[in-house]
Formats: C-alpha cells, sequence, structure tokens
DNA sequence: TCGGTTAACCGAAAACTTTTCGGTTAACTA
DNA sequence: TAGTTAACCGAAAAGTTTTCGGTTAACCGA
C-alpha cells in the first residue's frame, strides 16, 4: 500500500492503542501494537520517535483526558477532596501506563491547574504558608501509591503461620476495586482529619 | 577460561551488581551487567534463569538485607513509626527496583514480621478491628508513593504563569532527598493524627 | 492545473538484546 | 580415580527495535 487517502495513524491513535495495550498488562511491544493498529510497524515511524515517542504521547493524549474542572465553592475539604479525586481517577484507571510517565516533570496546563486547585484548598484551610506544598505532595503521593497498590495480586499476604496476627483480618477484608477505593477513602479520611487538626 | 578454581559468579552477587545499575539510574540489561561483573554474558545463565530470574534474585537480596527488628514496647506510635519507617527506608532506598518488583505477592518472613508489626501497634492503639488492615494498607501505600515520589525531577511542577499559586511556594521548598524527607514525616505526621482521633 | 515537495505507507535490511548451544576444564563424589 | 556436575567462554540463534529505499497520494505555489 502507498499512501492512503486518509491517513490510517495519528500520534492519538498510536497513544490510545498503547494505553489500551498497557492498561491490559501486556508489554508494550512496537510490533503487537502495529497489529492492533493494522499497520506495518515501520509506518509507526513516521508519527512518533520510536518506543520514547510513544511514551511522550501518552502523556500528551492522558493529561488532556483528564483535564479538572474545578467545583464551585464549598468547605475546604470539598474541594480538595475533588482535587485529590481527579488525580487518583488518573492514576488508578492507569496505574501501568504511569510507571512509563515516571519523573517527568509536569507542565501540562490541565494537571497544573489541579495541583493549583490543592494549594488553594489548604490555604483556605489555613495551613501555614510553608507547610503547604508538602501537603500537597503528600496528597499526590499517597493517590500515586494507593493506585499502583491496585496493580497487587488478589493476595497480598500470603501470611507463612496460622497465628500471624495478618491471619484473621484477611478473611473479612475486600479484594480487588472494593479493596482499592476503601483504601483510598480510608486514607484520604485519615489525612483530612490530620490537617483538620493542624490547623486547629 | 573453563571452569575457575573458585566461582566468579553467584546469585547474590548478580543481584547486588542488577541493583546497583537500577540504582544508577541505567536499563538492566545483561551485556553490560557481565560486562560490570567481568564475565562473558552467557555466564550469567548458569546462575539465574534469564532478566526475570534477576529480578527475583534482586528480591531474595532486599527482603534478606531490609529484615525488621520489632523494637522495644513503647507507645503505639512509637513502635508505628519504626515500622513504617523499615518499610520506607527499603522503599527509598532503591525506588527504582522497587518498579521491577511490583505485583508480587509477599511472602518473605522477614516482610510479613514487618506488617504483622504495624497490626498489634494499630490494634494496641485501639482501631477497630475491621479498619486495622485497611490502614496497614494506607500506610504502606502512602511510604511506597513517597518513595517513589522521589524518582521525580528536581523541579516537579514548571507553572506556567508567574502568578500561579505554586509559583511563590516553590522558591522557598526543599529539593530532593531533604524535600523527600520532609514530605514523608509530614505526611507520617498527619495520617497518625488522623488515627489518633479516629481512635478518641 | 501542473509540477515539485512532503506525507503515509510498505517490505526488507540493519542494529541491538536476550537466550541457547557446544565445547573446555576444574571441582566434586562415589 | 573415573564419572558426573558446575562454571566458564565464544558463537550462533531468536527476538525486538530502528532505519532505509521505494511507491503513491495529498498538498501547495506559480
Amino acid at each position: 500500500m502507498a499512501r492512503p487517502s486518509s491517513p490510517l495513524l495519528s500520534r492519538e491513535k498510536i497513544a490510545l492503542a498503547a494505553i489500551a495495550m498497557i492498561d491490559a498488562g501486556e508489554e508494550l511491544k512496537i510490533q503487537p501494537l502495529a497489529k492492533k493498529l493494522g499497520v506495518s510497524l515501520s509506518s509507526l515511524y513516521h508519527h512518533v520517535d520510536g518506543r520514547e515517542g510513544i511514551v511522550h504521547a501518552m502523556r500528551e493524549v492522558l493529561s488532556r483526558e483528564y483535564a479538572f474542572a474545578p467545583p464551585p465553592e464549598g468547605a475546604w475539604q470539598d474541594t480538595l477532596r475533588a482535587g485529590v479525586g481527579a488525580l487518583w481517577r488518573l492514576y488508578a484507571d492507569h496505574p501501568r501506563v504511569l510507571i512509563h510517565l515516571l519523573g517527568v516533570t509536569i507542565q501540562e496546563p490541565q494537571t497544573l491547574r489541579l495541583y493549583e486547585s490543592l494549594v488553594v484548598s489548604l490555604r483556605r484551610a489555613g495551613l501555614p504558608e510553608d507547610e503547604i506544598l508538602t501537603t500537597v505532595e503528600v496528597l499526590d503521593a499517597f493517590a500515586f501509591g494507593i493506585a499502583i497498590d491496585a496493580l497487587s495480586p488478589t493476595e497480598i499476604f500470603a501470611p507463612d503461620t496460622p497465628d500471624s496476627p495478618l491471619a484473621g483480618l484477611i478473611d473479612d477484608h475486600p479484594t480487588g476495586t472494593a479493596r482499592n477505593e476503601r483504601v483510598y477513602r480510608t486514607g484520604l479520611d485519615l489525612i483530612i482529619t490530620g490537617i483538620e487538626a493542624r490547623v486547629r
């Protein structure tokens, strides 16, 4: 095939296919990616700069997809929850992709707006100026950690003795998404309570 | 060279070299790893089962290296801090290695002991039984998230406008290890405060 | 509208990695 | 002490990514 009347590929199509591939737990490999897109593998190189370029494209797509709309005014706890929640959704929906994106400076305007809304909430809460950014990072790392936690196998703990303090607790502990959501909510509640105590 | 009088390699030597390599920010590649160990690359295959095997070896080495000695009795806050701290040290010392180890069930006895000590601390704190395991996972995800956060570039936020709420805060914010330690301590304090409020 | 340039595709070759295999010699063991 | 196993090597094989030359359609300026 020569040049088609309308392009078969685009940065975005490639990124979406790559994200789907990684979300499905597969490795990011160019050959299968091309196959899934129904093109020859060398065609990909006309749109993205190799593997590395695909990672950049994924970041672009995700930061656009998870643009944050700050909520109407309300208690600082509620706007904080909304902001952290948006972050967590992004992280939790694509934890495997996230791992490819580590160590990259945040400069997408949409994402910056999100962090700024956290700053505003914490300032309204009355947190001292020199603790605000650190607390934002706590919330970010927390959301990130919980999302990665979702990659854990169903059996996180495999106690070696039946009388382990862990053994009894595991039985009526939820698993999968339910467990993950619960850990998220519990943790966020603890942190917000901590902040409330701090500003009191 | 034929078989040497005393072996040049061992699982542990290979794992340590691999950990050093990954900690240094390089990719885990067999050829350079063999070179660093001063052997031919095919020799590695006599000790570990390929790349995958090297990952297993790294996990063995790390779980041995970070064995946890529970502290003498004290306030639950102190034993909790000790436990989470041990976890965080492991994570924070080798965040890049950790990424290779994701999604693996914890079954090393040393590591299980650590989680059990967290359970004991929280039970002593008076936390309801059905919240203990979730809270352990909150603490674990938090420590993990902060450690991964250490991989962020020095410039985490690159605000696009000078009047961004982030701009002013960034100037007197620490960077590198200092920043990471501070985020860890701040976050742990918030969570512990949250737990104290919960059990009150 | 015509001609030159660029864009999008393909197949095949090149480059790079990991893994396997056959061969050599030392250490271990019965 | 003879047979088997272990540890090494070089080279070939297998698997992936990247580049390159060729073909044709779309785009754009005169």
